[in-house]
DNA sequence: CTTAAATAAAACCAAATGGTATCATGAGTC
DNA sequence: GACTCATGATACCATTTGGTTTTATTTAAG
């Protein structure tokens, strides 16, 4: 799908990222997540929609709860899109040190 | 400032993101980026003061023309944010590489 | 000095977002 | 079967966002 738009939507917003912190210590249900949160469930709900829509968790029933975990896809992605530019940073500094070979010369 | 929220939020948008693309071959003026988009120059302007609230592009005035270029400052904004999730990949990684060698002990 | 070009700034509009409260559903427990 | 409890789904509200058009403001060129 690598749809990084989501994914870098779904960062936008602090409590996401927050929710992800809480996610990264352990795996958590929509209504441990809300207890941390002044939030009402529903609130958050959508909020792990947001995340799951990017790929940032990924949720598996147990019993009658589901259990939300990180999942790397998403990570990933951006990840990959950063590395885009990385390799434009590496060509500004080699640029660059030509440049001041040149003039040293 | 590290408001990376600013920067997610910047790159949420795929006219955003192609805007970067298009900074990442050279530096470019408001209208010559608004002339490679169906869209006027004031939306794109738009665009560009949400990219530069991210760090990542900044602006010098050149004349009476502003020429916009890449700033790496928002780019390391997000790597930074993305070490500390690597480093818990790395260790979930190391904690499944500890189960399947206790299990095979 | 007048005029044109590039940008900035403001008012406005439709659509998406972050949140709430309310109702429906599905799994465990008695 | 009846009853909770965790979740899902929906309708609704205020605010933000992506876009337009229109109106300044600054700089270059005659």
């Amino acid at each position: 799908m690598q749809d990084n738009i989501a994914t870098f939507k779904a960062l936008g917003d602090p409590t996401r990222q927050q929710i992800l912190g809480l996610l990264a210590r352990e795996e958590l249900t929509i209504a441990e997540v809300a207890s941390k949160f002044d939030m009402t469930r529903a609130g958050v709900k959508k909020h792990m929609i947001l995340l799951e829509r990017g790929n940032l968790i990924s949720v598996t029933p147990r019993g009658r709860e589901r259990l939300n975990r990180l999942n790397p896809e998403g990570f990933r992605a951006i990840t990959d899109w950063l590395g885009f530019f990385d390799n434009f940073w590496d060509e500004k500094l080699n640029a660059l040190a030509n440049v001041i070979k040149d003039e040293n010369k």
